[in-house]
DNA sequence: TTTACATATGAACAGCTCTTCATTTATTGT
DNA sequence: ACAATAAATGAAGAGCTGTTCATATGTAAA
């Protein structure tokens, strides 16, 4: 689960990632590769927020949130903090902001007009 | 005047998708969340590449390379281009190009953990 | 303690996906 | 025409995944 950065030199300039980051990578885009899982995190996006709060904006059962979560928190891509009966939830750290920032504002631009 | 409800390209910037763009954004996301898949896509970045090169390079068959490169296709990730007995693929534009670009920056930055 | 709320976990199942192998189509050269 | 090479396609199976339901755990108040 360690992201290795230490790659020889000349790589990752072009495209070039070794087997580890690929994984790595491929791993995150599979868990943000679910609907359910995507609006979970988009939903901690703006600010910290209680797992049945979530529930309720993205109208899916606590349970399967939970479910979720896990696997997010499991891959360090959400945090948890608990305050009293509620657990809250937020973007690991800043770097997981800006990627998930960066993903929003390129799906957010306009699209070549189709057809 | 309110401010604009319209919910299309040029959405919110603290994380709200509409569930169609959400759900685009999951889809792009579970195709490149294979780690073949994946593999292939990055080896379409510095340039075009033909099936075989792609093959060769990852270390897959011919075969399941083309399985995923009409995935690929499908979702207009890649393009195709044939010339001759090859076909060459390539990032279907620019606006790809970046965001793959991107998410590799991200990655390949250092991204400290076991505190 | 008991009650109520909030979250987490486990089991189970339907549906999906990745991969392999066999076959087919497309293109070039002889 | 035939053969050779490149790529695409179809079928089939093993394994994985998302979801639901039931149950457990943690927390706070009465």
């Amino acid at each position: 689960m360690t992201i290795v950065t230490q790659n020889e030199p000349g790589a990752a300039a072009d495209g070039r990632l070794d087997d580890g980051q690929t994984a790595d990578l491929a791993e995150m885009f599979r868990l943000l590769g679910d609907p359910t899982r995507l609006s979970i995190v988009l939903a901690t996006l703006p600010g910290e927020i209680a797992v049945s709060a979530i529930a309720r904006r993205i109208g899916a059962s606590p349970s399967l949130v939970s479910h979720h979560l896990r696997l997010l928190r499991g891959a360090r891509i959400l945090r948890a903090e608990r305050r009293g009966k509620q657990v809250f939830y937020s973007a690991s750290d800043a770097h997981i902001r800006d990627m998930l920032g960066d993903m929003i504002e390129h799906i957010a631009e306009p699209h070549e007009g189709t057809g």
